[in-house]
This record gives structure tokens, sequence and C-alpha cells, in this order.
DNA sequence: ATTTACGGGATTGGGG
DNA sequence: ACCCCAATCCCGTAAA
């Protein structure tokens, strides 16, 4: 295993690249907490989830986090007036209610969906809290809220929302927000929620490091990014699935 | 020196 | 009434 990570440390040594070398952080952040986790004897998920389908899907990626920002920037010019005018996701994007007609992903509508992950449930049983939680957290069924987590998943895998939240590319699990639409995400929660008052990325980001103590979401030693948990990742992903077919 | 992001204790609110 | 816990508020600190 360390051997893998090694050699993809080589690689990004040679191509000397900036952004390479954020990812490498990222990835050694990830290592760390791998690592932790094993020495308590709960590895969440195997060697091979990790190292291998992780560096390998990284492969297949052609995106880069950092750009993918930039060329999008100016999409949503209105999104600062639009809070201030109180109302303002119907306007915009879909906040997910019923009448949306932006092109979705399969996901777009997940909040149904992705609110019966007990359905959907990888069977990775060894984060017991984890799946503890995502097995419990069926709001649709039970009337239960939407949880932060779902509703980025949500998001990321959202292409319309590229501009604001995306994956790390290289990094299994890890997301970035955009530094200049990272209130866009906040502010589309908070719509979500049904919230009087207007979400920030300030209150957001303190809901995202409680998931560091369930171990959901861990926050990556860079700035404005995050990393879903092998298990909270599979689950929304098999739940992804689930919903595709 | 200033701004932005992070960290975390305290509080709130909904569900069981 | 009480407990639990996710979400939120709020303020201090770190980092860029």
């Amino acid at each position: 295993m360390l051997v893998v990570v090694i050699s993809k440390s080589e690689e990004d040594v040679q191509s000397s690249s900036q952004e390479h070398q954020s990812d490498l952080e990222v990835i050694l952040e990830f290592l760390e907490e791998h690592y932790r986790q094993e020495s308590q004897g709960k590895a969440p998920w195997s060697t091979r989830d990790f190292h291998i389908s992780g560096e390998d899907r990284s492969h297949e990626l052609n995106l880069h986090g950092t750009e993918q920002d930039k060329p999008q920037e100016e999409l949503l010019p209105a999104s600062k007036a639009q809070r201030d005018m109180g109302s303002p996701a119907k306007a915009n994007r879909c906040d997910h209610g019923t009448t949306c007609s932006v092109n979705h992903s399969p996901l777009h509508h997940s909040s149904p969906k992705l609110n019966t992950l007990k359905g959907g449930l990888s069977p990775n049983p060894t984060t017991e809290e984890c799946a503890k939680s995502l097995c419990s957290v069926t709001p649709a069924e039970k009337g239960k809220k939407l949880r932060l987590f779902h509703f980025l998943f949500e998001m990321l895998e959202d292409p319309d929302m590229g501009h604001c939240v995306s994956w790390v590319p290289a990094s299994v699990g890890v997301f970035r927000f955009s530094a200049k639409h990272k209130e866009r995400v906040a502010e589309l929660w908070g719509q979500r929620k049904g919230n009087r008052m207007p979400m920030t990325y300030q209150k957001m980001s303190r809901a995202l490091r409680n998931y560091g103590r369930s171990g959901e979401i861990i926050k990556v030693k860079k700035k404005l990014t995050y990393r879903f948990s092998a298990a909270t990742l599979s689950a929304l992903q098999t739940q992804a699935l689930s919903v595709k077919k």
C-alpha cells in the first residue's frame, strides 16, 4: 500500500506543478486519517478501495479543481443580489422543489432519494457510527430533515454546481469549495432547510466540522477542502447507483 | 495590518 | 419533562 502511495508521490514530484503538490497534501491527509483508523483496528475501508480504485480513478479524471473555479467565476453574478432579495433560490437554479427544469444529474432530485439511504447503504460494516447515522437518516420516510452531507453530495454530483463545489481530482472523497461561490452553496443549503435567516459559509462550515466527530466528513488541512469518510462516501454512492437504476 | 478561514464552546430546536 | 444530537451562533485564533 505504501508502495502505491510512494509511486504516486514521485509522479507528483515529477510533474512538480503546484496544483499537483496541493493534491499530494490532500492525499497525505487522507493517508494519515487512514492510518489513524487502522491503528484503532477499525479501518472502515479496504486498502484496495482506497489506493487502487482511488488512485486509478484519479488518473482517469482529467479535472483540475482550481481550474474549475476560474472559467465560470461569473456564472452567478446575481447571487449576492438574490441573497438580499430574500427568496433567491427559486429564481436561480432549482432549489429542488417540484418545479425545476434545469438539466440535472440523475442525483439531482435526490432529496427524497438520498434520504432513503437505508435501502442503498453499502454493507460496509466497519464504521458503525457512520452506518448507524446513515441508516438512521431517512428523512423522507420519517419526515426528518435532510442532512448537510447529503445535500453536499448532491451538489457535488450536479455539474451545474461545479463552480461552487467540486471534487478534488486525484483524491477520493475530497471536495473543495470555490472561494468565490462557497456562499452560494451555503445559501442553497439554508434555502433547502427553509431557514428564515440566510445560511452562510461560516455557519455551514461549522456544521461540517461537527461531522468530524462522527467521522462522516473530515476537514482536510487545506483551504476550503473537506473529505467524506470512505463509509459515508460509499453509502452515498451506492445510494446514487441504486437511484440511477 | 487586514482579511479570510478555521476551531470550538455555548446555545437552540426538533425528535424520541 | 427529559435527553440526545445536529445545527446554529458567536467569538477568538491562525494563516494568507
